[in-house]
DNA sequence: CCTACTACGCTTTTT
DNA sequence: GCGTAGTAGG
């Protein structure tokens, strides 16, 4: 039984309004997902509601599964048939079941940004544009946003006539979206537009949708793009039970396509819709939101709303004018330890930048101090060389019609095939219009290729004998069978150097990764797990309460809170961004850079402090900045500290480089916190660290396969290898921290 | 076909 | 100032 007195009359209003359209306004900190989770219990516990009918959609897998959790814990009963899930992940889930409806495989391939300018590339080649003049991340920016529109390439040709440029451009998504389709695959901003065209062209499916999602709740509602707007807008078509979540004051997303008309003129599109503003704030103090309010206040497109608080007024701002950006990380570090010792926790404390390129100094400053630290953003941990190498075998394994995967693989590690001879099998492949690995796999029947499909011949084996294996191998035993039999660790290991050591420990990493994907899935696939990765981002995993230092951009922080926040580098160029300043609709994208001002001011609970530096150096170059505008838009009475001068201590003198020791540190530590985190469940070395539950001759119980007995177990370098012989499979070998067998 | 060097692109933000 | 991709030479 959930109770409904704790809430405040606004929140009670929007968890007891079910039916028809509602706009809820929730400022920051105002208890939005509260009011989210208790609607949904209000749904089913107070109306009879049918977990099954009730859908909640989220941006990220962090809030997705945030809200699961809350959900679960309050319903009981049920809660699991709720779909609490991310645009994203919805729409995989629907094309997985219907994509043959509008010409995909079900078993389509996803391609990340990486994949995509691959793919690019190929197309310019073929339609021999010159990459110097027209960039290929120019055209993906352009499809991009065609997608986010809604706009497939025939209405983007007929929007073309008459500009030679566009018309270019036209041609390049046409052909784009024909490798894409050749090669089975989507990318992210197909996985939405697509579900949207089966919905508009299969009367039947969407029925089945419509019927089932009866409730719609939609979260971070300013962030929506017009593809994700027509999605929940078709969905909601039937019942019309839609209710969406958002702040138009914390609109950030508007250069990846989210429409802020979507918020600002919900009533228009639902005319009956009723509206509902959360005002109070339940997470900063007095000054912290005078400040947010005061800096927000400047924007002039936005619905008018005050956050208040009943909090005390609290500790003033502190800003810190630094002479260089060295300065500026040495006191935030210095001040983090300060905190610390006062008896606060490395968790309490985030720093929030523009740029991820400003996470450096702050990464050295923390490593030489010694304080725990996680970095989001940056490369995405499976953009990473090593993880993707890794994933495209698995891709490889699990659906050879991802040509892009079987290529980057094919000659990793050396196999003597080149260029030329990949070249020669693509040819044929087109010619027959047949994939690439198909082709490989009777590459002694091309003739161009002679004497070089002696060299294939080993790797189509490899990956047949693996793809019979996959029937029963779990995927961190695949991947541990992959990395064996390419030698892929050992070459690594040989190089012996910090860089290829944090590569094998990225891949440890993964493995760990997949042995959790097994765990926690009740029916893990190698699609399942691929799809899974295929759809993280790196915020989704910051562990709330763990015990280090948060460094990201302000993008990231959305959605978080910390009792202590740093906002670094708040400098006329920087922050606003230079491309801002001197743009030519300037007065509408400083709007936009004001809400993340707002965003970032709104994150703190307790004490907030603010930084610039005088001098930096940007990309090489040194750059002198004035105080952020944002910074004069705090009423000066509510900020304390100064601009500090002179007395800094001596810093390292511009010529000298980082010291290796630092960039190794660095290399180690990136995506991991330093100290004092708990050991990992899982881990790779030295066999005296695990104890085993069993011994031979135990009976065992193994997720997959069920029961067995064991028959053998040896101690290898790095794990236990465990025969045992299944009841119903036979006998496997297995490494032991994989399996994760337990005693029965 | 592989290795070593050079060039360039990045830096506003990412599901 | 860094990392990757492309190219030229062996």
């Amino acid at each position: 039984m959930a109770t409904y007195d704790t809430l405040n009359a606004q929140q009670y209003e929007a968890v007891t309004t079910t039916e028809g359209a509602l706009l809820i306004i929730a400022g920051a900190g105002s208890g939005k997902t509260r009011v989210l989770t208790h609607r949904t219990a209000y749904l089913i516990e107070e109306k009879g509601i049918n977990p099954y009918n009730i859908m909640a959609i989220t941006f990220t897998n962090k809030a997705a599964s945030e809200m699961r959790e809350r959900i679960d814990n309050m319903v009981g009963f049920g809660a699991e048939s709720i779909w609490v899930t991310t645009f994203h992940s919805t729409c995989v889930r629907i094309l997985r079941r219907f994509a043959d409806h509008i010409g995909f495989d079900t078993s389509f391939t996803i391609y990340d940004a990486d994949d995509q300018k691959q793919v690019m590339k190929e197309v310019c080649k073929r339609l021999e544009i010159d990459t110097k003049i027209y960039k290929e991340k120019m055209f993906l920016n352009v499809i991009s946003s065609a997608k986010d529109n809604l706009t497939d390439p025939t209405e983007f040709a007929l929007n073309a006539t008459g500009d030679y440029a566009r018309q270019r451009q036209a041609q390049v998504y046409r052909e784009y979206q024909a490798v894409l389709k050749k090669n089975n695959a989507m990318d992210f901003d197909d996985l939405i537009m697509k579900t949207v065209e089966l919905f508009k062209s299969d009367v039947e499916v969407l029925d089945y949708y419509q019927e089932r999602f009866k409730y719609i709740m939609v979260d971070e509602y300013q962030d929506t793009n017009t593809a994700q707007f027509e999605l929940i807008r078709l969905l909601a078509g039937k019942y019309g039970n839609l209710c969406v979540v958002g702040d138009d004051d914390q609109s950030i997303y508007k250069f990846r396509g989210a429409n802020i008309r979507n918020i600002l003129n919900f009533e228009q599109y639902f005319p009956q819709a009723k509206v509902i503003k959360l005002e109070q704030n339940y997470r900063s103090t007095q000054n912290i939101l005078d400040a947010a309010n005061s800096v927000i206040a400047h924007n002039v497109g936005r619905k008018q709303k005050v956050l208040w608080t009943d909090q005390a007024a609290g500790e003033k701002i502190h800003f810190k004018q630094f002479d260089t950006a060295y300065d500026e990380a040495e006191y935030v570090a210095a001040d983090i330890e300060k905190q610390v010792r006062a008896g606060g926790s490395y968790s309490d404390s985030a720093v929030l930048y523009r740029t991820n390129a400003q996470s450096r100094m702050f990464e050295e400053r923390f490593i030489a101090e010694n304080i725990p630290y996680k970095l989001v953003g940056g490369v995405n941990f499976y953009a990473r060389k090593e993880i993707k190498d890794i994933l495209a075998y698995l891709k490889t394994i699990d659906n050879a019609k991802d040509d892009l995967a079987v290529k980057r693989i094919i000659n990793i590690p050396k196999r003597g095939i080149g260029a030329t001879t990949i070249n020669k099998v693509q040819t044929y492949a087109d010619g027959n219009e047949m994939s690439f690995y198909d082709a490989a796999k009777i590459a002694d029947e091309i003739p161009t290729v002679g004497r070089s499909a002696a060299k294939i011949a080993p790797f189509v084996t490899f990956i047949q004998t693996m793809r019979s294996k996959a029937n029963f191998l779990s995927v961190p035993e695949l991947i541990q069978n992959i990395i064996q039999d390419t030698g892929y660790v050992r070459e690594l290991e040989a190089e012996n150097t910090p860089e290829a050591d944090a590569r094998v420990e990225n891949i440890d990493e993964l493995i760990s990764k997949a042995v959790t994907y097994e765990e926690s899935t009740e029916v893990p696939t190698l699609s399942g797990f691929l799809e899974e990765v295929a759809l993280v981002a790196d915020i989704d995993e910051v562990v709330e309460g763990s015990e280090y230092v948060v460094l990201m951009t302000l993008h990231s922080a959305k959605g978080l809170e910390f009792p202590n926040v740093y906002l670094a580098g708040l400098e006329d160029g920087l922050f606003p961004s230079y491309m801002t300043i001197t743009s030519d609709n300037a007065d509408e994208e400083m709007e936009e850079e004001r809400r993340l001002c707002y965003v970032g001011i709104t994150r703190a609970m307790k004490r907030l402090t603010i930084t610039s530096a005088k001098m930096r150096m940007v990309r090489g170059e040194t750059m002198y900045s004035k105080v952020s505008r944002f910074v004069s838009e705090i009423p000066v009475d509510l900020l304390s500290g100064t601009v500090a001068t002179g007395k800094s201590i001596p810093r390292p003198s511009q010529t000298e480089k980082t010291s290796p020791y630092v960039n190794a540190a660095k290399q180690i530590l990136r995506e991991k916190p330093i100290v004092k985190v708990p050991v990992k469940a899982f881990s790779t070395n030295a066999t005296d660290q695990m104890t085993l539950s069993y011994r031979e001759g135990d009976r065992v119980h193994h997720i997959k396969f069920g029961e067995g007995t064991v028959t053998q177990i040896i101690a290898g370098g790095r794990d236990y290898e465990v025969t045992v012989d299944f009841d119903r499979f036979g006998t496997k070998k297995m490494f032991a921290s994989f399996a994760k067998l337990k005693k029965v």
